[in-house]
DNA sequence: TATAAACCTGACCAAAATAGTCAAGTATCA
DNA sequence: TGATACTTGACTATTTTGGTCAGGTTTATA
């Protein structure tokens, strides 16, 4: 199981912009010389977090990107789903009746997937932004 | 996030021979019909289950695969530690002080995904074998 | 003791997913 | 009217995955 780096960008990039939320657009140029990622990588993930209304671009000069939420009010979760970085543990497709081994009923391991999604999810619901923000913050003290 | 096809193989498969424990060898082959997993690759898989001890050999005609410990002390950890199913999250090198971008301190992220693989190897570590064949019995009931 | 069942090994390969790059725009501010 | 920055879509190289294939060796048993 592997985290990819679309996902981790994703959040990365968040983080680096939610320590200026308020105070002025951040240029996705000044995001990728921060952070190291490529400027036309971070143009993809961004264009996804703009359409899932996750942040708000600002044209011209001096422009660049905004939240449209409160980071307290972004989980990774939408993070996450803006992205398409899904939890897939299971190998059926979710709502058929099918198992993965092309029977008529789960397979053995079918329920311990799911736990296993579940449990994943359930972390990804609870960390907002503004936690990453501030735990952040506090390291540096 | 994904879960690998060999991760889910393995566990799958020790979950049937699990069931055989301690009554007579099971057979690659038996377990492929079974659950519609090719038998070359059931091979490979249990060349490593078997280099890590999980499972012991029986050769000869009637010969197979029998636990090589008790159900209950394999735990999910064990089972993709064998078969090289990581968990992995971070970008970086673990032990190296480098982040993943390359600079001399952690990246915004590090902490988080740190966190995350932590999390997820908890429910790793808690589930035996025994407890999913338990599980599966209790299900058929 | 022959033979078939089963294990064992390593090399090889095709498809899918990932992690980008590249090119050609359009909008807006100073 | 330039410079800056967002916008879009197509394209591509690399890596990972999920196997297959060929050619063994070992051992129980008929
Ligand atoms: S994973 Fe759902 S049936 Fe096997
Ligand atoms: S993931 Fe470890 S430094 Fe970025």
């Amino acid at each position: 199981m592997r985290l990819t780096s679309k996902g981790r960008y994703a959040v990365m990039a968040l983080v680096d912009l939610a320590r200026f939320d308020g105070i002025n657009p951040v240029s996705l140029r000044d995001i990728s010389l921060r952070q190291g990622i490529s400027l036309d990588y971070l143009e993809q993930i961004f264009s996804k977090l703009r359409k899932k209304e996750i942040v708000q671009s600002v044209r011209g000069t001096q422009g660049g990107y905004v939240l449209n939420r409160k980071a307290k009010e972004i989980k990774l979760t939408n993070i996450f789903d803006a992205v398409d970085e899904k939890v897939k543990t299971v190998q059926c497709k979710k709502d058929s009746k099918k198992g993965c081994n092309g029977k008529s009923t789960k397979c053995l391991t079918h329920n311990l997937w799911d736990e296993l999604e579940t449990h994943i999810n359930n972390f990804f619901d609870k960390k907002s932004l503004d936690d990453l923000v501030k735990e952040n913050f506090e390291r540096r003290l």
